[in-house]
DNA sequence: TCTGGGGTCCTAGGACCC
DNA sequence: TCTGGGGTCCTAGGACCC
């Protein structure tokens, strides 16, 4: 029988930030989302004090300041190398890994002998070689390992619980809520619990034809799952990416017509660099823009429109055409407007010759352009070279660029801030 | 004053084909 | 007058994940 891990970093951007400010070890700490929205990770200590997660930061403004919980913006740089350090570590241990987001991996384990001695080992060597915290679940199917992962959050020893035997399961899950169990959220919940359904022991006891029925193939795979039937293999290569967004709340609300056309120029900009470092090319762009979608006003709070390509392209001129001839026709005056964005859909991996008989570019010189652009931009920095026609005067940035009052340095990143030893 | 950003998968229903 | 069986593709919307 295959055996799975679900290793998760412990309030991982909040991990990071205590790695370089280790005096915060035992303190209060919460990350924010981008514009300083809401809260996206919190230590136990945050928690105990009250702080739900995802809650908007201008709610709990009291809780920090009485309690002096240190506030950080979100340094995604910094969480993004420290969570390669983590994974580099981790495929060292297992070779057989999926990296599942930014904080967890899944591993196979199968015919590892005492399991439970090796994740503590592994545990401990995360911690020691990149400073993370981790917890590791166990379990016959990856949603057990998941939910063992949960279970030792909570009560497992040296950060670890094992759910490979059924007599174990028994015990602990009718314990665990439906709504911890991965894949269940809000919708499920509420017809799990429609059908009798409230625990994670209840899905595991159910008929999976049953859940077929009220939850489609989805709800069938999780009840075997759950069974310790294992339906979700790991995955060994990442799939190709079928679309990319790039999208931003400004810092504050913007009528300005100009201003709204120079942010979504910039996130075509954005999205098409991504295109370019996974090698693809976009056929079809979508732009929008959203305004308060927290007031009722009874009308749509977002505007969007597509076009669909004749010719696929990662030429950021190309699709910033495309962006500005759709933007004129959803601009409307006189709405405060408080996001934009762009995503780009049917993606194909670049192929260099003309995609057909009529494809009079000149591929190669475009080519030539970009990674020039892209690898100024990596050298110098953002904006270092621009399109005209993102340009926009100094004194509007502000107003433009979102909130980021707690931002902590780029330790990894930039020779400056590099940490000093005393 | 203040509420993130970036993704995937599944289903149902309609249009259309032979 | 009768009106099957099998299939594809597209879209919108819902649900979920971190």
């Amino acid at each position: 029988m295959a055996t799975f891990a679900l290793v998760d970093c412990n309030s991982f951007f909040c991990a990071c930030e205590r790695v370089f400010q280790p005096k915060l070890r035992t303190h209060p700490v919460i990350v924010l989302s981008n514009n300083d929205g809401c809260v996206v990770s919190r230590t136990k200590e945050a928690k105990d004090l009250g702080i739900p997660m995802a809650v908007p930061f201008f709610k709990i403004k009291d809780v920090v300041r009485r309690h002096g919980v240190a506030v950080f913006s979100s340094n995604y740089g910094l969480y993004a190398d420290m969570s390669h350090r983590v994974m580099a570590t981790l495929t060292d241990l297992a070779p057989a890994l999926e990296i599942y987001s930014i904080d967890e991996a899944f591993l196979d384990l199968t015919g590892t002998k005492d399991l439970w001695g090796y994740a503590r080992h592994m545990a401990r060597r995360v911690l020691k070689d990149t400073g993370i915290p981790v917890s590791i679940g166990l379990g016959p199917t990856k949603t057990l390992a998941k939910v063992a992962n949960f279970v030792a959050k909570k009560v497992g020893q040296d950060g670890v619980f094992d759910l490979t035997d059924p007599a174990v399961r028994e015990k602990i899950l009718p314990l665990v809520p439906c709504h911890e169990v991965w894949g269940v959220g809000r919708g499920f919940t509420k017809t799990l619990a429609n059908m009798g359904i409230a625990s994670a022991w209840d899905i595991a006891q159910a008929d999976p034809k049953r859940l077929r029925k009220a939850m489609g193939v989805v709800g069938e795979r999780l009840c075997l799952e759950m069974q310790g039937v294992s339906c979700l293999s790991l995955e060994d290569a990442p799939a190709a990416r079928k679309s990319v967004i790039s999208s931003r709340s400004f810092g504050h609300p913007l009528q300005d017509k100009e201003l709204v056309r120079k942010s979504l120029q910039e996130h075509v900009g954005r999205a098409c660099e991504k295109l370019r470092k996974s090698g693809l090319t976009a056929g079809h762009l979508t732009i929008f823009i959203q305004s308060n979608r927290f007031v009722r006003t009874g009308m749509p709070h977002t505007h969007a429109a597509s076009h669909t390509r004749v010719l696929a392209t990662q030429h950021t001129p190309d699709l910033a055409h495309d962006a500005d001839m759709l933007f004129e026709r959803i601009w409307r005056e006189n709405i405060p407007f408080l996001k934009a964005g762009v995503m780009l859909c049917e993606l194909k991996e670049t192929s260099l010759p003309p995609a057909n008989l009529f494809d009079t570019r000149d591929l190669k010189s475009q080519q030539r352009l970009m990674t020039t652009i892209d690898l100024l931009t990596k050298r110098y920095g953002r904006r270092t070279v621009s399109f005209a026609s993102t340009l926009i005067k100094k004194e509007a940035i502000p107003t433009w660029h979102m909130r980021s009052n707690h931002h902590s340095p780029c330790y990894t990143r930039r020779w400056k801030d590099l940490a000093t030893v005393r």
